[in-house]
DNA sequence: TTGATCATGTAATGTGTTACATGATTCA
DNA sequence: TGAATCATGTAACACATTACATGATCAA
């Protein structure tokens, strides 16, 4: 799935100009697919390219004219498919958590900011969440409100984790850092000792 | 954080020839960092370019030799000031729930399989981390523990999610597919309902 | 007057994915 | 006989990220 598909999308539920579009992948997506200006534009451009959406200029006064951009049946088709083909894929890419397996070559000054980041960054998708999936707020689709709930679900068992379970990384057995090379290769020596 | 920088970290723990590489990615970042041949041997060219590995070859019969890759001082200190200064970026991509997010377009059946395959590879990605992180097998350093335990947790809580959840999407008013565009059309012209 | 919001886009760069190419050995 | 494992890599392609470029309005 990429982002033009997506784009397609979200103009399945309603027109929208690139900047909207935008909007819409930062408050709705956040959580799980990330697009910036230099894919969602071309993506567009591609799109009415290939006649899946119409394209119609709005003038403005002070800024430029909006392009509102509105599925065809053609693209509706084309969207129905591509979600029926796509495999499902679930993945997740995490600096924080390679950074976590090499915890005791980090200082651990650095390692509990880390730590005490991550966790106030998976509060915070947690509140970005609720802020637009209130169920009492303009009728929520049944997707939106299921995926709203996934990503809440994931971040708030994501934190509790963390808070659990950093202890294992701080209190470390006399950590050495890079000033003393001879233990280290000493101790890494062994195989299969990931 | 870049497949090279990944590797140069593995390598910090133990020399490995880049199949040898392959499957560590596999077994122990599966669940968080994905890499294949295609990426990690021109890093590891890459790195021994730079000077902060250094490459010997074991010669075998009936295969190519094994190129054994070692880190050098200079790399090691380079790894540990990757580790300190990337942000912690933690990120998902997900063409499942984008497809959930859009589920009243989905044929019905095709729903339910998309759930049931996605809660079985929750499972499946459990199994896995249970597989390679035991406890009790070969000394297991602390960041590996923790690592494999947020991936344990984050999956049995999606998985989780998903069983007691999925009644919000199969349970839907009405189904309209491709074959009724005007009912489509209609029910979408409403501002900001997505 | 500074920064945020609205609104468009391009260009260079970086990075990863996929498919291809080779080939012996071992296990079922 | 066929598939999996071991072992190396390259090349084409797709894709996204980042920085750049422009510019008016409005609220603090």
């Amino acid at each position: 799935m990429d982002v033009k598909t997506l784009c397609l999308g979200l103009l399945s539920l309603n027109e929208a100009c690139g900047y909207e579009l935008k909007r819409n992948f930062e408050s709705r997506f956040k959580h799980f697919f990330a697009a910036g200006y230099g894919s969602i534009y071309p993506a567009l451009a591609n799109l009415a390219a290939a006649g899946l959406v119409n394209c119609r200029e709005v003038p403005q006064d002070g800024r430029p004219a909006r392009k509102v951009y509105e599925i065809t049946e053609a693209g509706r088709a084309h969207f129905q498919n591509a979600l029926g083909k796509t495999p499902p894929i679930h993945k997740l890419r995490s600096d924080f958590l390679v950074a976590m397996y090499f915890a005791d070559q980090i200082d651990e000054n650095k390692l509990q900011l880390l730590l005490d980041k991550q966790i106030s960054e998976f509060h915070g998708a947690t509140v970005h969440i609720e802020r637009f999936a209130q169920p009492q707020s303009t009728s929520i689709s049944a997707g939106a409100q299921f995926v709203a709930g996934f990503g809440k679900t994931v971040a708030q068992a994501a934190a509790s984790y963390i808070e659990k379970n950093r202890h294992i990384l701080e209190c470390r057995p006399a950590a050495k850092l890079t000033e003393n090379h001879d233990q280290i290769y000493e101790s890494t020596t062994n195989e299969e000792r990931l």
